[in-house]
DNA sequence: CCGCTAATGTACGAACCAGTACGTTAGTTA
DNA sequence: TAACTAACGTACTGGTTCGTACATTAGCGG
């Protein structure tokens, strides 16, 4: 190994090293020089691989998504009841969502930007990404099974899970400060990964409210 | 009137202009020679009233938590029944939420920075904020009756409402591009709002999980 | 082993932008 | 009404930062 020159690992540790400059200090805050100093090579490489600070921008958004997406497609679920089941995806996408605040905080820029980048990406509108479609089939399962109500589907209750797992993370500052209690404290996260789960599945369970 | 000078008005509408900048840019995309521009006087006047552009943020952020907090003192729910104040507090959240998304967006903005700015604001940190002591007592009274559930606290359970109200309104971009589903669409408004308060009642009310 | 191109490095330019030095006017008060 | 100060305006500066022109080297194909 240690070849001088490679392109793939040049490219890699510049996108590596732009995913934390990013999602650090927001697109704005980003500076290219930082990120040039960081990798073990230069600026000029940034554009001549990425084109430009928005470009590689976008190549970080784009990498963040991807390997969210990968993620998720591990999940399996097939030997649960539809409500264990359920448990289990709120379960896992909490501890996505507080393995990763680096994607959560690009996600909040990205909104900050009005999401114009995300809309460039038009590979990565798959409105069957892996945590809805099993969001999709469990939904099924439980409402021919009589036990979920069913006026929702796969898409809202993606929302509020995530709602939830999103928030812990992207907000423990202003509500950690505010409220004097922060929502990341290794102390409470037991309980409220519960909570999630107790939530969904309480509200999927609420026969009464809607059906009928 | 018609006053040639006015200290006061002068400086509101700078507040205002910034705290709309500010919102729609983010700190580090916000431009002082913007906001001047879009006052009646000049960047001179900015300096000279808040200091700059650091101050300025401080100042914008602290006057929209000041206005939060004021409309949250208006919400009164003595007359209602345990459960359906609480569906109305969920409800007047969400109202919320919705009509002040500039509010929302310096909150993330807030966050990508660590807040650090609102830790900065000391007297904002008001344990008792309206929206929770009024959760806390119903929580109280719904407990008393036995209908709640005992293992939570008002402020766990303004973070489940806030968190849905938030993204909803915070991720509108991302969440609507990805999942070709715009939560802010008005024909799914009502549907949204019937959906948060019927989880966190639903949840408040299961004993099945937490309660001996 | 020669030459060609992909990959890399250096140094610089030009625009942008926060902040300020300096000057002026309105309104108040003695 | 004189003088004083709060309020306001203009023009500039110094540093930052994205981007690029130009130079160079590594490694591969012939």
């Amino acid at each position: 190994m240690e070849r001088r020159r490679d392109a793939e690992r040049t490219r890699a540790e510049i996108l590596a090293v732009a995913t934390a400059e990013f999602s650090d200090r927001g697109y704005n805050g980003a500076r290219v020089d930082e990120i040039a100093a960081r990798t073990s090579t230069t600026k000029r490489m940034i554009y001549y691989y990425f084109g430009g600070k928005r470009q590689l921008y976008v190549a970080v958004l784009e990498d963040a998504y991807r390997r969210i997406r990968d993620a998720e497609q591990q999940v399996k679920v097939d030997h649960l009841e539809p409500a264990e089941a359920i448990r289990r995806i709120a379960e896992v996408t909490f501890d996505h969502h507080e393995a990763n605040p680096d994607f959560i905080r690009l996600v909040s820029i990205e909104n900050i930007q009005r999401g114009e980048h995300v809309a460039t990406l038009p590979h990565l509108v798959d409105l069957n990404t892996p945590a809805v479609s099993l969001l999709d089939e469990l939904l099924s399962r439980g409402r021919s099974a009589g036990l979920f109500r069913s006026d929702v589907d796969a898409v809202d209750v993606h929302l509020m899970i995530s709602a939830f797992c999103f928030f812990r993370v992207a907000n423990q500052y202003t509500f950690g400060t505010l409220f004097g209690r922060d929502p990341l404290d290794p102390a409470r996260r037991s309980f409220y990964r519960t909570m999630l789960a107790d939530m969904v599945v309480a509200y999927l369970l609420d026969r009464g409210s809607a059906a009928v």
